[in-house]
DNA sequence: TTGATTTACTTGATATTTGAAGTAATTGGC
DNA sequence: GCCAATTACTTCAAATATCAAGTAAATCAA
């Protein structure tokens, strides 16, 4: 029995944060130290990697869960690094389209393979049945952020 | 059965980085809106709440998981909004005490009310229990992150 | 069509965060 | 006590992020 004065949701809020915070650090100073790169362009590469024939603008700011003056920005950088291009729409010429570059897909492949070994040392007390119950969950409080059809 | 290509511990950070992120900038918006305030100010301000005697800089940037210059800059602006005072500390004049003003605690209690109810409200599709085994297997991710004793 | 509206980005001004380097105070060993 | 190492902060520059305009292209209704 909990009493209602126990701030559950608070306190998971709380741990959930801290939690986060700690191996996005983690991983940003790992992927600093051994690429010189950092989590916002790694997730945004690792977007691009999902997709071959590449993203727009638009699209990557909703999957990184960035603004677009964010992404124009990262993209700016990465492409100075020569890790992605951008070519204006065929279909309509206000929309930019990045895509990975050869280089930009070895670049990420690298990080990649060092990136999931990091997390999977971080997760590595958690047993694999404790890390699928955690994943469903999350997915419910996920959804609880998908906008609903119902407003104007 | 899982293979081991599922990548699970890779899902399970992905998932729970979107879900930080996206709860992170809901309060973070709100805290906007309501109270001209923002997640690290409010964080800020818990600790010092918690703490009637004050914080040093340092620890309140161990409490909050950011670095050193990060809080000078934030105790500077909530300093001048007249939220938290600094004094040199007594004991050892490099330190310095950080605590809530008076009127800083009342703008955190009002504050503290809505940020609740936001948070139980984001996390009330989870049924309780399923909050507390998340609580639990979170707590087991971040004994990970504690210094170990064997290092030099 | 054409003109109003909406959409896709970019820009520019700020805000925030980090990391490295600098300053002052404290501590530990001699 | 005295100097070298350590500690507690602050500062500064660079990296990121937000928000509010601004621009051009597409859409849609009259």
């Amino acid at each position: 029995m909990t009493a209602p004065s126990d701030h559950e949701s608070l306190r998971l809020w709380l741990r959930l944060f801290t939690c986060t915070t700690l191996i996005a650090r983690e991983l940003g100073s790992a992927l600093k130290r051994e690429f010189g790169s950092s989590l916002p362009r790694f997730d945004l590469l690792a977007q691009l990697d999902r997709a071959p024939k590449g993203l727009r603008m638009g699209e990557l700011s909703e999957r990184i869960l960035t603004t677009g003056g964010n992404v124009t920005w990262l993209v700016r950088a990465l492409e100075s690094d020569g890790y992605v291009s951008r070519r204006v729409s065929a279909d309509d010429k206000r929309a930019t389209v990045v895509r990975l570059t050869p280089t930009g897909r070895r670049h990420f492949a690298a990080m990649a393979r060092s990136h999931e070994g990091w997390i999977i040392a971080m997760f590595s007390a958690l047993p694999s049945a404790d890390r699928r119950a955690m994943h469903t969950r999350l997915g419910v409080v996920k959804e609880q952020f998908r906008p609903t059809r119902s407003s104007p």
